[in-house]
DNA sequence: ACTCGCGATTTAATCGCTTACACGTCTTTC
DNA sequence: GAAAGACGTGTAAGCGATTAAATCGCGAGT
């Protein structure tokens, strides 16, 4: 491929010249400008910014960890990002963890050895932080958590309302009537699980209904798990008139529950769902969520992280916490006298995901 | 940072050594390996993959267009390429066109100039092979085009048997007696588009019936356009009784249509979507399609990325077709007595997505 | 004892840029 | 008219690795 040095000899000046024309970093008199633009086009020549980044130590590129790019909810936060990175210079590198601290430990260290400017992590569940996000890590190195966090951990948050969006939610079905409200939660070793979970409790006390072991069911933030706890309330001899999911997977896994076991929503059992999806409107019944800002978690994390490779932004770990916003629609009706029976109706009674 | 330096300064042998050590390149005795393992740890070195890519020019990175994370096909797809990339120990980096030429040739260029090894590119509607693919492409460096590709493009291609899944989907409604029979095509600018209109053509020779232009309906792959051009269908006064829709993102604008006019699908008309959602299955009706594999095309692309890195691959360019899948559901349902009527019962008038 | 050969380790050039500094040239100023 | 700036361009060091070639050490062979 073209160096520098071949646009430079082909240009009669020096490789110093054709540096400050291509960065604009002195002024060039029009003359060799001119040279140097025409053999550049002339060449088809792509400066090599491996080499530039070794000198400057700045790659303009950010590193992002996210569990799973095929959850919906994670590709709104990519663009997000990737938007205002790119409007800044900047190109993004990927990796999945699948919710695997070690898939996200190598991630980390690749990214490090590919000398990223800064990291969006969205983080996998953990007892307590990392070892390898706790030891100190490179001066140069930003990093901002997105949607999740440790306890504990240095840096720059951008998450979501989760006690507030969940509140809000839970208290909506409490609202109409449904005393017994179940909650399926996600992982509880992740932080927005623990305070969806919160929010719950919250709704309950303030509606001064108790909380009930039975109803709050773990999940952990997949289908199946969905399925299969959806299942499990249904199976109570005393059945929760209403389930409040953790996210829209196992959203689809309760629905799935539902339509097997020939559940009616909202009349047997109503709905709301911690994220919205764009076919929850269209369902039937359509699904009343908890709708996140997922673009602009993703665009506002982003932000940050620029604002810290230009040092507009120094000094300690900024939080910011945006609010989710409450949807309402059919499956989260007011509680009816019930249809519903389950004897003889389970369509799929060994409860395979189909 | 560290350097190799400072390693090979702590563990008192040349960075040659170290270098060796860390790339197992040469047999290196054990108590210096030992050394230089236990520096690298102590200081918590990580190598410079820069000054590595810039020396072996190989920077096992490879890059990534695609339209749009946002719509649930692509993630898929990258996900598949991603895997089977980081398993070969490459990066992927990614960049969204929005189906744009412009953006596109600027990630193209940046990837160039970023010096990856490799590009998996989704292309962009474009009335001919664009310039910047025309002109000759740098010797290392390897593209694969994914699921679409340009007339009489050199490189290797990972799609999809459009045209014979599009014509099992279209056979599968005249088989149920769905004579008459529209399609929601994507843009034509777009080899996939056109092969599904294509297998819709020959589908409709097969059964001997008449293609009819009124009835082949422009979309262009969006929510919006399959909205809109669903309800100029329903308009016509000799109305289709079954469409088939020529991507996901569409039929969700085109149910989204059924539910404004309070069109029973598939009462009033049928609908089979090439490309299958996770929630089809849940819909009610529950919705047929031609299921593409998404996971499987992403994969086999990066496979032959890597073969041709690798040079288990080489010479004249390979192209592969997957074969799609007809699932079969209840949105297809034989032509029955039609219930429907227009008139009074658009619950939305102006049309405006909600 | 001396050379030879072989294997382990080091030396040093190199990859393609950026950039501090040096160097001419041309104005400007006293 | 000479000194001092200002300005445009070139020189060359250095970023942190890889790797061909040189070197070193040591036991074997004659």
């Amino acid at each position: 491929m073209m160096t520098m040095n071949d646009i430079s000899v082909r240009a009669r000046v020096s490789t110093a010249t054709v540096s400050h024309v291509i960065n604009q970093t002195t002024y060039v008199s029009p003359a060799l400008r001119e040279r140097v633009v025409k053999a550049i086009r002339e060449f088809n020549y792509h400066p090599n910014s491996v080499a530039r980044t070794l000198k400057t130590k700045k790659s303009k590129t950010v590193g992002m960890i996210i569990p799973d790019i095929t959850n919906p909810f994670f590709p709104a936060v990519v663009r997000g990002a990737e938007d205002v990175l790119r409007h800044e210079g900047y190109t993004l590198i990927l990796g999945n963890s699948d919710g695997d601290l070690q898939k996200e430990e190598l991630y980390y260290r690749t990214f490090l050895t590919k000398r990223v400017d800064g990291i969006l992590l969205i983080v996998s569940p953990s007892p307590s932080l990392p070892q390898y996000l706790r030891q100190h890590n490179p001066d140069g190195l930003a990093i901002v958590y997105v949607d999740r966090f440790h306890r504990g951990v240095r840096g720059d948050v951008v998450a979501v309302n989760n006690v507030k969006g969940s509140y809000e939610g839970v208290s909506h079905l409490l609202a109409r009537g449904h005393r017994r409200t179940a909650i399926i939660t996600g992982p509880l070793e992740l932080i927005n699980a623990r305070q969806r979970l919160e929010g719950y409790r919250r709704a309950l006390k303030a509606h001064h209904i108790r909380v009930v072991d039975e109803l709050i069911r773990p999940g952990n933030f997949d289908v199946e798990s969905g399925y299969e706890q959806t299942k499990y309330l249904l199976s109570l001899s005393n059945r929760p008139t209403a389930i409040f999911v953790s996210n829209a997977q196992m959203t689809t896994g309760c629905l799935r529950a539902f339509r097997d076991l020939g559940v009616k929503c909202p009349e047997d059992v109503a709905v709301v769902s911690f994220d919205d999806m764009e076919w929850f409107e269209l369902f039937w019944p359509s699904i009343t969520a908890v709708a996140q800002p997922a673009y602009k978690l993703g665009a506002t994390a982003a932000e940050l992280l620029v604002k810290r490779f230009s040092g507009r932004l120094s000094g300690s770990p900024c939080r910011k916490f945006l609010p989710t916003k409450l949807i309402v629609r059919e499956s989260s009706a007011r509680e009816r006298k019930r249809t519903f029976k389950l004897v003889g109706k389970d369509r799929n009674p060994k409860g395979v995901l189909r």
